[in-house]
DNA sequence: CAGCCTCGCGGAAACGCTTTCCAGGCCACC
DNA sequence: GGTGGCCTGGAAAGCGTTTCCGCGAGGCTG
C-alpha cells in the first residue's frame, strides 16, 4: 500500500480519503466529517482522536467531492480585460486575498477584448461551476451578460448592468476624482486642457470623458473637439493619441488621460517630441497604479483604489451567493475616486516663471 | 420544474444534468457520456440525437463530478512570487493561454515571499487536487518543496530543484544574456560597472549576480565589493540601492540590474539625484517586461522570454502528468536569454563627446 | 420506577459523472 | 440452421464527501 494508489486506467487517485482517517480513528466517516467541519455536537474526545488521525495521515479533504454534494464550489470567477495592464494584477491580488480569507478560491480570466475568448472563458467558468462572477472589465460586452444572466447566476458588474435580482453593480464615482483633477489644473492656471480617452465602446471610458467635459464646462472652460483624442487604455494608444495632440496648431497646456497606461504612453510621446513635463505640458493619469509614482516625473493621477473595488466586489458577490448575507438585498456599491498630486502637473508654460521652477523641482534630462 | 432546482439545504444545484439530456434524447446516460466524450463506437444517429439534446438543454458537464471519478482535475497550479511585478502577469497570461488551449485550467497563487502564505497556498492547491504545480518563484523555498515532494506530485521548478523522478527543472541560461550585456557595455568603453542584485536568498538572484561578475572577469574588469548593491527585485529596492551607489566616491559609469523593476527604480533614483541616463550613466535591466520599452529612456535589457518559459513549463508539467507524453522522461528544459539594446546605454561620460550626443539621440540606435 | 425526551454516533443515501459489466441482437461462418 | 463472435446500449458500481435518519444510552419528569 503506497501513498499513491492507481486505478486500472492509470489515473491518479486521492492518496488518503476520509475513510482512511475514519479507520485509523476507529470512528465512522460521518464523525470524521463532523469533526473536520467543527460541528460542535461531536464528543471532544472523539474529535481529538479524529484530529490526531488527520494529522498522522496528512488527510486533506477533497474539494471536488465537497462541491459535488454541497452544490457550491466556493470558487469566485473574476473576469478582467487584460491581465498585463498593471491595474489588473493589483486588483487581482486584492480580490484574491480577500476571497481566500473568506474561504473562496478565485478563477481568473482575461478577455483581451476578444468575444470568442470571452465566450470560452464563460463556458469554462460554468463548467467549473463557479458560485458567482465579478466582471471587472469596465465595460459590458452584451453577449457575455446574456449568457451569464440566463443562468440566474450571481453577478457583479462595474458601472452598469441589467437590472435583475441576481446582478449587483459597483458604481464608480468618476466625476468626483476627475472634477478634482480639472479643478487642480484650473487652479494652477490651465485653460487649454486636452483629454485622451479610453476605447469608447467601454462605458467607463465614455463616463470618464463625459466627467471631464462636464467638469471643464462647470468652470466655464471650453473643450474643442480636437482636444479630445481617442486612445485605448494602453501605452501604445496613449503614445499615438499624444502624438496627434502634439501636432495641433496650438498645443494644450495640460492633458488628462483616461488611465495611467495612457498617461505613460503620453509621457513617452512628449519625451520623444522633446516636450518637457510638467514645464511645457502637464499630464494627469487615472487609476493610480503602483507604477505611477515611479514614472519620470511621478504621475499626478486620480486614484481609484483597487482595494476598495476588490472589497466591494467580494462583498457584493457574497451578498448574491449567500441568501443569509446581511447585505443580500443591496444592489449597488459606491466606489470613490480622488486626486493624488505628484509632479507631472505644474503651472502652464509662460506663466509665473519663478514659481514654475519651484513647482517642477526636478531637472528633466535632455530638456 | 424550473431551470434551477433547490435541495433541502437551499444550495444551488446544477441546472441540467446528464440525466436530463438522456431523457430528452431517449437514450441511456451512458450513451450521452460516450457521445459527449466522442467515443467512436456510438451509433452516429444516436450521437446526433444526443448532441441535439445537449444543444437544446444547454447542458454543460460538471467538471467536479468528472474530476472526482477520473481522478484528474485538469487544473495546473502556478505559483509566482508576486503578481504585481509586471513580469509575472505576462508569464501568467502566456501560461494560461497555453494551458487552456491544451485542456487545462490554471490555479494561480502568489507567495509574496511569505512562508505562511505559501503554506496555505499549497494546502489549497492540494485540496483542489491540482494535477501538477509549476513553481515559478525563481527561488526555491525549501519547506514548500518538502511539502509538495512528499505527495509525489508532478512539479516544475525554475533553475534548480531536488533530483527526483516527479520533478522537472527549467534551466535558465542567465550567463548568455548577461555576458552579452557586459560585452555591450565594455564595447562602448565602460570599465566601471556596478550591479544591483535581487534578494540574495533566491538562487536565481545569486545566479544573475555571479554571471555578471564572471562576465566582467572574463574581460579583465574588476568589480569592487562596493559596486555590488543589494536590491530586492522591486522598484523601491532598486531606488534605494541606486541611491547608495550614487553616494560612492567614484560613481560607476554603468549599472546592470537583476531585473527590470530594479532598473526602473534605479532610473528613478538617478532622476532624483539629477544624473542623466544614459549621458552620465548607463542602465541595463533584466527580463524585458513590456513596460521596459516605455521607460524614459527606453530600457536596454536582457530578455528572458516569458513565452519561452510558459511553453516549457506547460510542456514539462504535462510530461509529468501524462504517462504517455513523448517527453515523459525528460527532466530539464533550457531557456535562453539575450540582450535587447535600447536607449538607456551609451558611451561612458567624458569619452568621445561627439558620439555621445549621437548615442543618446531619440532615434533608435537599431543595433 | 416507568416512560419520554434529548443527545451523539453510525449506517446509508445522495450529489453528477465515468466506467465496467452484462445482456441482447445481429451477422457470418461452419 | 445453429452456434460463436462482436458490437451496442442499459444497468450498476463506484469516486469522496455531506447529510439524513434511526438507534441506543442516559437523564429527567411524573
Amino acid at each position: 500500500m503506497g501513498t499513491t494508489r492507481k486505478s486500472r486506467t492509470g489515473a491518479r487517485r486521492q492518496a488518503v480519503s476520509i475513510r482512511d482517517v475514519a479507520r485509523r480513528a476507529r470512528v465512522s466517516i460521518a464523525t470524521v466529517s463532523r469533526a473536520v467541519n467543527r460541528i460542535t455536537s461531536v464528543d471532544p474526545d472523539l474529535a481529538r482522536r479524529v484530529w490526531k488521525a488527520v494529522e498522522e495521515t496528512g488527510y486533506v479533504p477533497n474539494t471536488q467531492a465537497r462541491a459535488l454534494v454541497s452544490g457550491r464550489s466556493h470558487i469566485l470567477g473574476l473576469i478582467v480585460s487584460e491581465i498585463t495592464n498593471p491595474f489588473f494584477p493589483e486588483l487581482v491580488q486584492e480580490f484574491d486575498n480577500l476571497a481566500v480569507a473568506q474561504g473562496y478560491e478565485v478563477m481568473i480570466g482575461s478577455t483581451d477584448y476578444d468575444p470568442a475568448r470571452t465566450e470560452a472563458l464563460i463556458r469554462r467558468m460554468l463548467q467549473r461551476n463557479v458560485d458567482g462572477v465579478a466582471v471587472m472589465t469596465f465595460g459590458i460586452e452584451e453577449e457575455l451578460v446574456k449568457k451569464l444572466v440566463e443562468r440566474e447566476f450571481p453577478l457583479v458588474f462595474v458601472d452598469a448592468g441589467p437590472d435583475l435580482p441576481n446582478i449587483r453593480v459597483l458604481k464608480v464615482n468618476y466625476a468626483e476624482g476627475i472634477r478634482q483633477a480639472v479643478q487642480h489644473l484650473a487652479a494652477l492656471g490651465h485653460r487649454s486642457v486636452a483629454f485622451i480617452t479610453g476605447p469608447l465602446h467601454l462605458r467607463s471610458a465614455v463616463a470618464r470623458r463625459d466627467a471631464f467635459v462636464k467638469s471643464m464646462a462647470e468652470l466655464g472652460l471650453a473643450v474643442p473637439m480636437e482636444h479630445i483624442a481617442e486612445g485605448n487604455h494602453t501605452m501604445e494608444g496613449g503614445l499615438e493619441a499624444m502624438e496627434r495632440l502634439v501636432k495641433l496648431a496650438e498645443l494644450p497646456t495640460a492633458v488628462v488621460c483616461s488611465n495611467d497606461m495612457t498617461a505613460i504612453g503620453a509621457l513617452h510621446a512628449l519625451e520623444r517630441t522633446t516636450h518637457s513635463v510638467p514645464n511645457e505640458i502637464s499630464v494627469v493619469g487615472f487609476d493610480d497604479v503602483h507604477l505611477a509614482q515611479f514614472m519620470l516625473p511621478p504621475l499626478t493621477t486620480v486614484r481609484m483604489s483597487c482595494k476598495d473595488l476588490a472589497v466591494a466586489a467580494v462583498e457584493a458577490l457574497r451578498a448574491g451567493i449567500e441568501p443569509e448575507h446581511p447585505k443580500a438585498r443591496r444592489r449597488e456599491w459606491e466606489i470613490a475616486t480622488r486626486l493624488v498630486v505628484r509632479q507631472s502637473t505644474a503651472f502652464p508654460r509662460g506663466s509665473l516663471p519663478a514659481l514654475v521652477k519651484q513647482g517642477t523641482g526636478r531637472r528633466r534630462p535632455n530638456s
